[in-house]
DNA sequence: CTACATTGTTAGGGTGTTCTAACAATGGAG
DNA sequence: CTCCATTGTTAGAACACCCTAACAATGTAG
């Protein structure tokens, strides 16, 4: 079983993959918090070990097998916030940091029975959605909301870079996953957009609300 | 915080403490499946800070923030045990291996939730008492079923040294915590003792089993 | 194409935790 | 009191993970 340590450079190397699979050594040292010569060595553990595929100079990118660890800790992460929030009573808001230290106990039955509890859930609080056993990765069809234009109607279906002072944001505004947003205007300055949401009150979100909203368009 | 592994030490340090608190550095290697030396550079370092009391060749003494440190551990694992068989529907007897995964969470929200959601319990689901949120440890009144005599009527309040093995033993002859023995007999050449469980069918122990349980004597 | 900023690598070292091999102290049996 | 088994200690090394300082490669702007 892969270490605490481990588990967490594959889970980021899976949140910073692009489309080609490739992350930087800078990126992970910036997102883990670590030094570049420690990912550069660890990089070259993870390869050892076959999780990775490390040319000098070159970009990492993960292996199949790397891809399904690192999709069965998002996994377990993922279940654990669920089971926070649907289970335990836990916020939205709550759950990220627990589930942070959660995720790392080896004890699949716990894991199997949190997602039997929660009823086999396929996305996450925070509309992410939940790998399976086998660390297939549902695609969720969605567009940031900043991307869509006057007269669409939209709901919300996730959030890209879920922080926690999104998440309040949201909260103090009365946002959940699943409510409708007409979109009334665009402001061409600033990006700014007003909506209405559910329906009734109308809001205004800045650009950099807008680009972390991920939504469906309503047919 | 303290590390991973130096919550195991205190655990162990708390479970092997006799009454004059004192343990020796084998005991501690034995218990912790680790060598003498590793047992011996850790108790220098747990003693720099501040957890026990170490002199060359003397048993291992916890200070007062070392009990208090061990005994806060022991409450994350007990209420981990509890709430896996009261929220989640583990058996007793598979509760052990994941609670001590669990009990090295960070997080101390997670367990206050779950102490809550479990009703604040002062014992574990094998009886054996939760230390609370200041690391006090309750007492529990209690005897082994192995010191008692016959014409004795005593009930099941807790196991010593609980056992994946002991567990399944008493699991397969319908035993658990509460039950009532009226002590039928005792062989003096074995000390196994015959009982009459739950005032219907006779039962045999062997000493090895009435050892572990142990017993509130009934007015 | 050169110059520079960015990115990546090497070398060398530190901490936490573990080990084995060898040796020293302790305490009980005769 | 001596001997021996048990118990504890020291020395020396390993592994996983982290760091800083210094240097090398890359790729983009001019």
């Amino acid at each position: 079983m892969a270490s605490h340590t481990v588990e967490n450079y594959l889970k980021a190397l899976f949140a910073l993959a692009n489309e080609a699979g490739e992350v930087g050594i800078s990126d992970l040292s910036d997102h883990l918090a670590v030094s570049k010569p420690s990912v550069n060595s660890m990089a070259k553990a993870l390869q050892q070990d076959g999780f990775l595929k490390y040319e000098k100079y070159k970009p990492l990118k993960l292996t199949a097998k790397g891809k399904k660890a690192a999709a069965l800790v998002v996994r377990k992460h993922r279940l654990t916030e669920m089971f926070l929030v649907e289970q335990m009573g836990f916020g939205w808001d709550e759950v990220h940091d627990i589930a942070e230290q959660v995720e790392h106990v080896k004890a699949p039955a716990f894991f199997d029975r949190m997602d039997e509890l929660v009823g086999f859930p396929t996305v996450d609080p925070h509309g992410s959605p939940i790998p399976d056993a086998q660390g297939n990765v549902l695609e969720i069809d969605c567009v940031k909301l900043s991307e869509c234009v006057v007269g669409e109607r939209v709901s919300l279906v996730g959030l890209s870079q879920s922080s926690k002072s999104l998440l309040a944001f949201l909260d103090s505004h009365g946002i959940a996953l699943g409510h409708t947003f007409d979109i009334r205007s665009v402001e061409p300055f600033d990006g700014s957009m007003t909506v209405v949401h559910e329906g009734a009150k109308d809001q205004s979100f800045s650009l950099k609300v807008c680009e972390r909203l991920l939504v469906n368009k309503e047919a």
